[in-house]
DNA sequence: AAGACGGGGCA
DNA sequence: TGCCCAGTCTT
């Protein structure tokens, strides 16, 4: 028999007294929803909260994100990471418009063909904003199955996560899908917490989780161990107008890789020689900015900054002088510069 | 199946 | 410091 039948009542008894207010809760439409599922991927509650009703007052509509400018989006999405998230939300939202009449999808196979929209997303749209009974298996699912029934499969194996999957279709509430996979989130995020000891004496499947039954929590889930990152050593050029109106130079990323088509420092791996030179930038002044670091989830970054003054029209071609207020409304710049940013600020 | 892809909070 | 977070896409 399936230990996870006894679940799903004391589960939505739990979440009707414990749901968080959440403000994509108070009119879950399935564009609020959706926002919100793609802002929350890989990411915590409290920091999707400061960017949500930012990102609903500037594009309340499909309509008006799949219109918006790339830089504005970009903008909004400052700060949040994973920027192909805002990219693929904008794609998707033009699919809705251009292919589907505008008709968001309501099926959990239409919505995963949505660009950014993978099986949980699209598990989470179908059944919080339309009612379909399909899981929503995440982070906090995977580690909550674990427990309850005692598995001590790898859970970073697709295969795990399939067994799983289909576990919770057997025993998901036909008439109350949303809550239940909410409702599941919810615990993982508040009582069966990853890190540290989690909170079972205030969870409704205490008595007959395995894994608490067992004395056992602090050893599920079982998940292979990730490959140690490496580092990069990197020159950060902090590049200022000689004359003239303060600004400050900054340049466009790749389409592509890492912070792809965000604005940045000029920076260079120290390995390689004479960035200025190749640049085609001639210093008139030069002195030492201080030096930073920044650890991404599979690279870290070791920078040392150098101030640098050049005159106005010494800028290569495609860069842009940014003065203050530019600076703060045009151009998204990532925060794995943000070691310099007050040092920039002062020189503004 | 593994790696790329951000940033922050907490033990 | 290391882990993990309302994951998805590419290779």
């Amino acid at each position: 028999m399936n230990i996870l039948e006894q679940l799903p009542i004391p589960l939505l008894s739990w979440y009707r007294e414990n749901a968080r207010t959440l403000p994509w809760r108070s009119a879950p439409t399935p564009y609020h929803v959706w926002v919100s599922e793609i802002m929350l991927q890989q990411t915590r509650v409290a920091a999707v909260l400061g960017y949500y009703q930012r990102f609903m007052d500037a594009l309340p509509t499909v309509e008006a994100l799949a219109r918006v400018e790339e830089d504005v989006l970009m903008k909004l999405w400052q700060g949040l990471g994973y920027y192909n998230r805002a990219r693929n939300l904008q794609k998707a939202a033009r699919q809705i418009v251009d292919g589907f009449a505008g008709e968001f999808p309501r099926t959990y196979e239409t919505l995963l063909s949505l660009a950014g929209v993978g099986e949980y997303t699209a598990g989470a749209i179908a059944s919080i904003a339309f009612g379909v009974s399909v899981p929503a298996v995440d982070g906090n699912v995977l580690r909550v199955v674990s427990r309850i029934t005692g598995d001590d499969s790898d859970i970073s194996r697709p295969e795990t996560k399939v067994r799983m999957r289909e576990a919770l279709l057997q025993i998901i509430p036909r008439d109350a899908p949303g809550d239940f996979n909410q409702a599941m989130m919810e615990l993982g995020a508040t009582v069966c917490v990853p890190n540290g000891a989690p909170n079972c004496d205030n969870c409704p499947a205490k008595s007959f989780c395995a894994a608490f039954l067992q004395e056992k929590t602090a050893q599920l889930p079982v998940k292979a161990p990730k490959r140690a990152r490496r580092t990069e050593e990197r020159r950060v050029f902090l590049i200022f107008t000689q004359n003239g109106e303060k600004r400050v130079a900054l340049r466009r990323r790749p389409a592509r890789g890492l912070l792809a088509g965000l604005w940045e420092y000029p920076n260079e791996l120290k390995a390689v020689d004479h960035p200025l030179e190749t640049w085609g930038v001639h210093p008139v002044g030069t002195q030492y900015g201080g030096v930073g670091k920044h650890i991404f989830t599979h690279i870290e970054w070791h920078m040392t900054a150098q101030i640098v003054y050049i005159e106005e029209n010494d800028l290569p071609k495609g860069w842009i002088w940014a003065d203050r207020a530019a600076l703060r409304r045009d151009y998204a710049v990532p925060n794995a510069f943000q070691s310099f940013a007050h040092l920039v600020e002062e020189r503004l």
